[in-house]
DNA sequence: ATTCAGGATGTAAGGGCTTTCATGGGGATG
DNA sequence: CATCCCCATGAAAGCCCTTACATCCTGAAT
């Protein structure tokens, strides 16, 4: 019993409830929830007439009231150690709108990198009563914390997805690509076109990281390649540092280490690989090869383009959504989709010579 | 009256509600309420008692009751139209941080580029009850719908805040940065070197992009430069086809129009520029100046590195949010604040000669 | 000692929705 | 025509909090 409204002329639709709905309807409250939330049994025109005073009031259910009910709030939790890089913030895009297509809020929360902060606002997440959290970016399987206790905690209560990180456990839903395999290849098609001594530089410690660095090394010894600690360099800098990036190749360089390709954990150190060739008079690709990860708009403002993994942000972020909402809905699904990396080749590595 | 806890050794959470601690802290429900809402009146042994009791059963309120109760849920809504952008990407970000760090949650919707879908995203959040909607970047202020009358509307619910954008409203509050002076400021640094043959290159008809326009054409103005329409080309393709716009520009080149500066409205469209030069064998600066927009990391990827128009994001989202924590408070605070841009002089451009 | 003010606490009435259970009305069946 | 079932509907009891109002108690003022 709220804000008068008639039917007719326009009026405001201050705090219209249920009961309001009910009463123009001439029905009860509990019809008028059974139309909202589209339960069976309410004849046609029971259900047609209850939508159309709805319509023509401009009434709209409280959410809260809806949640209590319900215990749910149709809200998916997206945590986050960094919105604002590159390739997190296009994941959380897609996920986003996915979410949204089915039906479901996505509440947004960055972490930062700091395990503790992941841990409380995962626990601020569940606290809010989301149906479910995505953890996007593969920073969230420590390697420190091997047990990863802060996610199977989680998992009791409700689905965990997982992006592009792969932890076995009962009610964790996982969708990657195969970094491993992507870098493996990545790495042989360099070595098999010549080019023996690669440099490999990352910069970050991820799950997702440490596959990658497994394709290399692996690649390596499939090719019987002595497995020189020397030519896996991790960059501890900032990631957005260009010239620090750049200094730090010289450096190697400079320290006696000699390598004719680098490959890249992601676009920006590619970038300044190639940068750093630029600075040294290295022609590419025919002195120094460089492939990135990511496959990044980054990859197409470079000169010359990029040679980049394209590591299907779109599709396994799709997937997970597809997978979570399964879930929800009670169908079973696979715990871990995996798709294959895919390597793109442009201006920074000579063409692979037609078999 | 729910699950049975024992105090000392550490039982199962499931479902403790408001009475039980109550009953457990030998206190009415009131009194366990206010100590959650840090309400005065409550002696300090009694709080202490509550809060331990609380801390001890791992008891933790639910959140829509809570929100039925209180009406709001300190959750503020965020509205991108495309959060993989880097800029916005970038923005979110730091709204996000600080939202939290006020202790506010931040739900995310991506609308896209479609005014329908801005309006009803921003129907969805106003129904989920968020206490304020931001609207991140400004592409929401519309040319065409000039009185943006969903916003309007919006404003009558909840305050509304404007990221870079401006819009006159009663609970419209914007922070922005001064575009149409950063633009024009770029545009005279050329000039007064001796350059008055500038290309402006854009890809957007936001309200900042309007606003960069104006600078452009005032800065024109003012050195008694013919305005000539030729030179203030809109590139309407994919804002990531760094090809495209490459070939776009070539075409402009090759259609007769003879410019030895390009001033863009972003980092992308730059970045083409400069591209654009290498493939005819330009030299930059000497024979082609580049000025680009948001000094992003792809100013720093470029090569030469983007001299570009550091428009103060982190400054504005900040701003923003302050306001806003400001105004939900019941503080008086300015509908508008403006930061000046600032132009990061790097390789694109010559210093400029010392005065 | 008596009164009073005011702070600390408790009681109970919502807040708007969901859902169980009971009821009534038809159609199908015998 | 009587019986049975099932479907559509309604009444009412939660869901877990907040908060206005009532109550009690304390120390200060007289």
């Amino acid at each position: 019993m709220n804000g008068t409204v008639t039917l007719s002329g326009q009026e405001v639709d201050i705090l219209l409830t249920i009961y309001d709905i009910s009463k123009m309807a001439g029905v009860s409250i509990a019809t008028v929830s059974r139309v909202l939330n589209e339960s069976a049994n309410v004849r046609p025109d029971t259900r047609r007439k209850v939508l159309e005073v709805m319509e023509q009031s401009g009434y709209t259910p409280n959410a809260f009231a809806r949640g209590l009910g319900l215990n749910s709030m149709q809200t998916i939790g997206i945590l986050c150690t960094d919105s604002s890089d590159l390739y997190l913030a296009k994941a959380v895009y897609y996920i986003e709108q996915d979410l949204r297509a089915g039906g479901y809020h996505s509440i947004l929360c960055c972490t930062g990198y700091r395990l503790e902060n992941k841990k409380s606002s995962l626990e601020l997440l569940l606290r809010q009563k989301v149906d479910s959290v995505i953890l996007v970016g593969s920073n969230f399987i420590e390697a420190e914390d091997a047990d990863n206790q802060y996610i199977r905690d989680a998992a009791e209560q409700v689905p965990i997805m997982l992006l592009n990180a792969y932890f076995d456990h009962p009610n964790v839903f996982c969708s990657l690509c195969d970094d491993l395999g992507a870098t493996q290849q990545a790495a042989l098609s360099l070595i098999d076109s010549g080019i023996p001594d690669i440099l490999y530089l990352y910069n970050s410690r991820s799950y997702s990281a440490r596959k990658k660095l497994a394709g290399f090394q692996s690649a390596c010894q499939l090719r019987g390649l002595p497995n020189a600690d020397a030519l896996q360099q991790f960059y501890s800098g900032s990631s957005a540092d260009v010239e620090g990036i750049c200094r730090f190749i010289s450096s190697l360089h400079d320290g006696g280490l000699s390598f004719r390709a680098v490959i890249a954990s992601d676009d920006v150190l590619a970038t300044a690989a190639v940068k750093y060739a630029r600075l040294r008079g290295q022609r590419i690709p025919s002195e120094l090869s460089v492939i990135g990860y990511n496959n990044s708009i980054l990859a197409l403002c470079c000169e010359p383009e990029l040679t980049s993994v394209d590591n299907r942000l779109e599709e396994i972020s799709r997937q997970l959504v597809k997978t979570l909402i399964g879930t929800l809905n009670g169908i079973p699904m696979p715990a871990k989709t995996v798709f294959p990396g895919r390597l793109v080749q442009r201006g920074t590595t000579a063409l692979p010579s037609p078999a």
